[in-house]
DNA sequence: CGACAGGTTGAAAACTATCAAACATTGTGG
DNA sequence: CCACAATGTTTGATAGTTTTCAACCTGTCG
């Protein structure tokens, strides 16, 4: 039934770096394919967790809600992510929903296919290590973020982080390439949508930004950085 | 010149569950026993890594410094913990400041013969995957609480998480169990000393906490849970 | 005893949220 | 194809929190 994969498609995952072909075959083999329409939820907070995320193709959104409804957009995942991994190390529950901002395409492990494969290749248990890893310190790093700076900064991060992970070059600057709504950046950065549409527009009459229904354009980076980094503004036209 | 440690310090720490006594006494034997006065650096942020520690007796706290020199307290050590481990999964560099805040005993591995330990062991890195992944949860969950509650509640979150961390019985309450200023609060909390002091000074008239010089006993603790959880404020003496 | 670190408190200023209303764009069903 | 509902965005006015600035207090330690 399952359509035929292509292993390839691990190629490039960190999670999977330092395997053999036929290691990644026999991992390709036991995962699931799924596709998800744009808003559709891949998984949903407090629901029993299958091992194991990674997304080929899309966007994804991961979101935390918490006890009165407040939420928090932790990360947005691109092509070759794993995501929703958290759970297999600790109590088996999703800590949050995913969300699909565009159309998807996501391979899913199966608790035991995961354990399994870890146990046969001790070398994802280390990747694993060192992604979990590296995603504390980002996490760390927001938290220092919102402990201490204030709404403008937070943004100006918020955009030149997604620019880094999904900037693509457009005729007049840097575009972010999903579907961004006002509320998603705030739900990233601790504000609310007033805030950040009061901010876009201050930014866009200067000239910084170009931004529309769901979609940001930054025509200057560089005086983003300058804003993030609380530099004096630039004068020159870049 | 090494003191004679005991390996019976290893058991219990999470990183070393599951070894067998031969293999807890390698880890001993590899280890290198340190003591610092409170006030003490145990290691500083950008400076090169050891590969862990695990705080044996004391208290240390982990502090991150920002660009602009603002300040983040990302958590107290209590002992049994591991800490500054996250290097070795990253950059080789410390992220952050530890700081003695007690009289503090600790143990530390050069990363050669943790990277050896691990690779022997190989359960030590399930280990350090299943706590790695737990810290990041507890992050995300702090990031979640920073970004989207108010000061009252965040530190009456805080008091009680460090009153589970290190909270011991007293006549009239609980005490937390090392010295703890209004400004360590306030970085725990992205707040000011300013604002700390004024929650407790308010808490103290209701007589929900009384609190010193670097000293903080909760006398109802069911009433910060309320504050912490948003509801609405106990009548009754509790 | 004096210096100092830690703590408290008032007053003013700065941010940001909240409330409210209007506008724009998209997609859909008639 | 158009009207309209739904969603996303903008903006003004106001209120509320929290920071900032300043001054003072208190116990501790050398």
């Amino acid at each position: 039934m399952a359509p035929p994969l292509d292993p390839a498609v691990l190629r490039g995952m960190p999670l999977f770096a330092g395997l053999d072909a036929d290691a990644m075959a026999e991992a390709v083999a036991l995962a699931r394919p799924r596709r998800h329409a744009r808003g559709a939820a891949v998984f949903t907070q407090g629901e029993a967790a299958a091992a194991g995320h990674a997304l080929i193709d899309g966007r994804v959104k991961i979101v935390q809600t918490g006890p009165d409804g407040q939420q928090v957009v932790m990360r947005f995942i691109g092509p070759g992510e794993m995501f929703g991994t958290l759970a297999i190390f600790t109590d088996g529950l999703y800590p949050a929903d995913a969300v699909a901002v565009a159309d998807s395409v996501e391979l899913s492990w199966p608790a035991a296919a995961m354990t399994d494969l870890m146990e046969r290749h001790p070398v994802i248990v280390r990747n694993a290590l060192s992604i979990v890893g590296g995603r504390l310190r980002e996490v760390q790093h927001r938290l220092r973020e919102v402990a201490t700076e204030r709404v403008e900064r937070r943004v100006a991060h918020a955009l030149l982080r997604l620019v880094r992970q999904a900037g693509r070059r457009v005729e007049t600057g840097v575009e972010i390439d999903f579907p961004l709504s006002r509320q998603d950046v705030a739900e990233m950065t601790g504000t609310t949508l007033h805030t950040v549409s009061r901010t876009l527009s201050a930014w866009e009459s200067q000239g910084i930004v170009e931004s529309g229904r769901q979609q940001v354009v930054i025509r200057k980076p560089h005086a983003l950085v300058a804003i993030a980094e609380d530099l004096p503004p630039l004068r020159s036209g870049d």
